[in-house]
DNA sequence: ACCCTGCTGAACACTGTGTTCGGAAAGGGG
DNA sequence: CCCCTTTCCGAACACAGTGTTCAGCAGGGT
């Protein structure tokens, strides 16, 4: 049946993300998981190959609430495009931390962080003006800031609403660009 | 004998690096290391308690060649003051690749990661003005897309000389703090 | 030539992985 | 309610890698 099988797959994914936050990725064993889950081993073995296709399922889930939720925002011309960003992560806070944080997985920081600059990638490109650094250069330095304050942020609990913490950015990343290129005021409209 | 000993060390890490390098930490077994240094088994162990041991023996190294570096440069009166960084990155092109890049270690990465930042907290926080984000924002972002910049650039092998990195960076990074912090102060009550 | 000191490698116990398979359990359709 | 299919269970197994131990070997230093 369709539904005990997502059950299982349910309950090990929820176990997982448990014992991220408890004792970090690492540190997990296929056994702890399916303890905790209380799910037979050959039964997690019929469902995932291995600890980390556990994982990047739950990658799958979240960030395709994750686009999805920042394509409305843009769509809806929202003057700060990396609010939904921000929102995302408040709103799943726990499956932030345990996916992107530091007791998370390699695999899974590299995930989120190919995701963020994937969407940010199509919408900066045609946005950069000519006439400063290179476009890959300035792109790796706003898409790496981006992605270092978002999980700083979640990671140590810092006390900023999801709409300070995209105003900051957007605030250095603007003039960053801004300043960096010698453009007018033009650049922050075409942004808006 | 204490060059028989330096010796073995050496050879070991080495080995190391060269793996890395092939085929990514996380697949390097400690029979791989010590086959490629042609080391006896218990030799290695009689030097380091793990992989990771060897590893982190290695960040030492390059980590105090790099902070000194990194000081003379700053006590110098140099006006930029992460062209140091990234020097001591083109320099030792090999070591950070293998360190700093993706087929290195999580540890490492993070190892690197903490140095850095533990060299610009010094300098930052007395250089930031007040009247705009909290200091430990603008913190995190300027320290996470310098640590972006330079492992991109070191890992994917974009062909810029390191002063057009340093000075790239610093163009972004100084007007982004400029113009954040340029402003009324309306606007920042608001969020502190 | 003789010591040390450090190196060797086989053997071992142990932890964790991923597979297999007979049988139990659970749910749906008649 | 029973039957049938799907799913789950868990013990047993082979395997890979870790870290330890120990008797013996090698070679540089005095």
């Amino acid at each position: 049946m369709d539904r005990r099988v997502r059950r299982t797959r349910d309950l090990l994914r929820r176990a997982l993300l448990d014992l991220i936050l408890e004792k970090g990725y690492d540190r997990i064993t296929v056994q702890d998981v399916i303890d905790r889950a209380d799910v037979g081993r050959s039964t997690f073995y019929a469902h995932f190959t291995d600890k980390d296709d556990l994982l990047l399922s739950g990658l799958e889930e979240m960030s395709v609430t994750l686009e999805e939720q920042m394509r409305r925002h843009l769509e809806g011309g929202d003057p700060n495009p990396v609010l939904a960003a921000f929102r995302h992560a408040d709103q799943h806070r726990h499956l932030w931390k345990a996916l992107a944080g530091k007791r998370g997985a390699e695999v899974m920081r590299d995930g989120v962080r190919r995701r963020i600059y994937d969407i940010g990638l199509r919408r900066l490109h045609s946005v950069l003006p000519e006439g400063g650094p290179p476009h890959e250069v300035t792109f790796e330095f706003l898409m790496s800031s981006l992605v270092g304050l978002l999980t700083w942020w979640i990671d140590e609990d810092r006390p900023y609403t999801p709409e300070q913490m995209a105003d900051m950015y957007m605030r250095l990343a603007i003039s960053s660009v801004h300043g960096a290129y010698d453009v007018s005021g033009q650049f922050w409209k075409s942004v808006q």
